[in-house]
DNA sequence: CAATCAAGTGAGTATTTGCCCGTAAATGTA
DNA sequence: TACATTTACGGGCAAATACTCACTTGATTG
């Protein structure tokens, strides 16, 4: 009997019955010092130790916990200002909103700021179907800015809209570059661009408060490709000079540098340059795109993810 | 049902993200708040959310000193394989506070085995209160079987449909025991217990590598009576015949003797047999089961015990 | 189509918590 | 013993958190 009392409590025991009444049982400071006879201060340094001695565990129990884990991760490893990773697998219960969802979402809240903002887009398959998932808002103090020029090989305009489409949705007033994304020359290049009204969108690209991008890769069936903005030659070119990924048109290597030389000489989009302050934002996702983005986050082309679990676990595995 | 799988998941998704914010990262609330886009009062809703969903789960990974030397002297009292006992919160009118998690706990270790296991659980809120503890988890190479109907008097499920619910958290195989707790007669838990399937089901309770029962008491608010499972004259009939308390419906007297008769008759239950080697777990905790557990503990109907302060002086003390 | 109702929100406020800092007790040193 | 150093305690206060209440919104229903 007397056994139960003469064994003295080490402090980490009362640190134990500390932690045990404050996280399972749910008791205030106060009532915990009660219970244990102390003052308020020294429950509150129990409470306190059992955290940092690791006595207490917590679990968060659901399939955002591992998006948050990776999260973490990547923006230590590449340094991000922001990363968000969204589950790759919709078969659990979670309402698995893929990444355009997550990409609408990142958008809206830039576009609910009061102050006028200036946002500026790239182009492509992702970017378009965060647009797609954007609620109809009204926006028209806000300006939205095309990196990328909108002007396809034939004449004709992209086939992903995003800023028309875009602009539609929130009502902004929006500058589109009606320009090819690749020029035929780099004289063509000089003289597109040394029109005042470009230079004038060009100028605007450069004060945006957040620009959203997409990420494209170069292998066989690359977007720049596909969409007739470069020829097989060219791809192979760039390949063969390191290219990795193109942002906007810009093709990048392995530690995402922006090439010199090559069709980066006849691009058309705003330069893009790495270690901006203000978000610049990457959405991507795939397999095949994972050395496309890791050069993009070494190079701090952009200082914001936006991927999927799947993905986010091969950046981590490079 | 879209809306339940968009809507209302996405709302538990920002608790979770909300909750790994707080609980995981440390961060504050306004920090969460500013992350996610919303207000202070609602990430404090969404982080208040996220526990009341049981999102977030928390134990206590140290052994106290006075329950250890609680958990010895019963140990040795009732010659247990093993024993457990978690801190009390004097003011606490939960029974199963700490009880749950330390249950929970206690079956994810059986559950982390590499070799496959059949575990059967019994029912009660005791039990079903430490499967809400439980994390997911992927065991579908063990198996769960039920020691007692789930059929209630009026034919519905049972109330605490414990083993579908542990089933649902670590997707194993499981088999109910599509019974009711005590058949009408003798005759027809003869013929209900002679079904292929059932005998099936029995037969694979026997091989059970490790059980977890509730003990149930037969006061005034009795489980079993409160479930209508038996009536108020049958109770008392029982308490005339000696029975302090119940495991899966099979009622006992003080030295942990099977009563002979009355509803045991009836009971459709899988058998429990004394001397075990097997783990046979009980969980219980209440000033009002005292008897009961002691009798089960005396009678060895459980060779193990899951317990909180109060209730293991109170034992000890008898 | 208006009435009703449940759910969510923001503002305001009370409570709880984290932490600085002066003091006192305990421990070590000559 | 005297003195220095460390350690723990508790008062006080600003920050963080929880709770209440009135209001908005959107869905449902008669």
């Amino acid at each position: 009997m007397s056994s139960k009392y003469d064994a003295e409590p080490s402090r980490l025991d009362e640190a134990a019955r500390a932690g045990w009444l404050y996280y399972v049982a749910g008791n205030t400071q106060d009532e915990i010092a009660k219970k244990l006879g102390v003052s308020r201060q020294s429950a509150q340094r129990l409470v306190s130790l059992a955290i940092s001695a690791k006595l207490i565990k917590v679990r968060l129990d659901h399939p955002i916990a591992q998006c948050m884990e990776l999260s973490l991760r990547l923006k230590d490893k590449f340094g991000l200002q922001s990363c968000e990773v969204v589950p790759s697998d919709p078969t659990s219960s979670s309402v698995t909103l893929g990444i355009a969802q997550a990409g609408a979402a990142e958008m809206e809240r830039h576009l609910k700021s009061e102050q006028p903002i200036i946002m500026s887009v790239g182009t492509g398959r992702t970017l378009r179907a965060c647009v797609d998932q954007l609620q109809q808002m009204d926006c028209q103090k806000h300006r939205i800015i095309s990196l990328v020029g909108n002007i396809a090989s034939d004449g004709s305009a992209s086939a992903y809209d995003v800023i028309v489409r875009l602009a539609d949705t929130i009502k902004s007033p929006h500058f589109p570059l009606p320009l090819p994304v690749i020029a035929a020359s780099v004289e063509e290049r000089e003289i597109l661009q040394s029109q005042k009204f470009i230079r004038h969108i060009l100028d605007l690209a450069k004060q945006s408060d957040v620009t959203f991008v997409g990420i494209g890769h170069l292998e066989d069936n690359a977007p720049l490709l596909e969409d007739h903005f470069i020829t097989s030659e060219e791809r192979s070119d760039l390949i063969k000079a390191g290219a990795v990924g193109e942002i906007v048109g810009w093709a990048y290597d392995a530690q995402g540098n922006i090439l010199e030389g090559h069709t980066n000489d006849r691009v058309a989009s705003v330069p893009i340059f790495p270690n901006h302050d203000k978000p610049m934002i990457g959405i991507a996702s795939g397999i095949g795109k994972i050395s496309a983005i890791s050069g993009a986050l070494q190079g701090k082309l952009v200082n914001s993810l936006i991927t999927n679990e799947a993905t986010a676990e091969q950046l981590l595995n490079n």
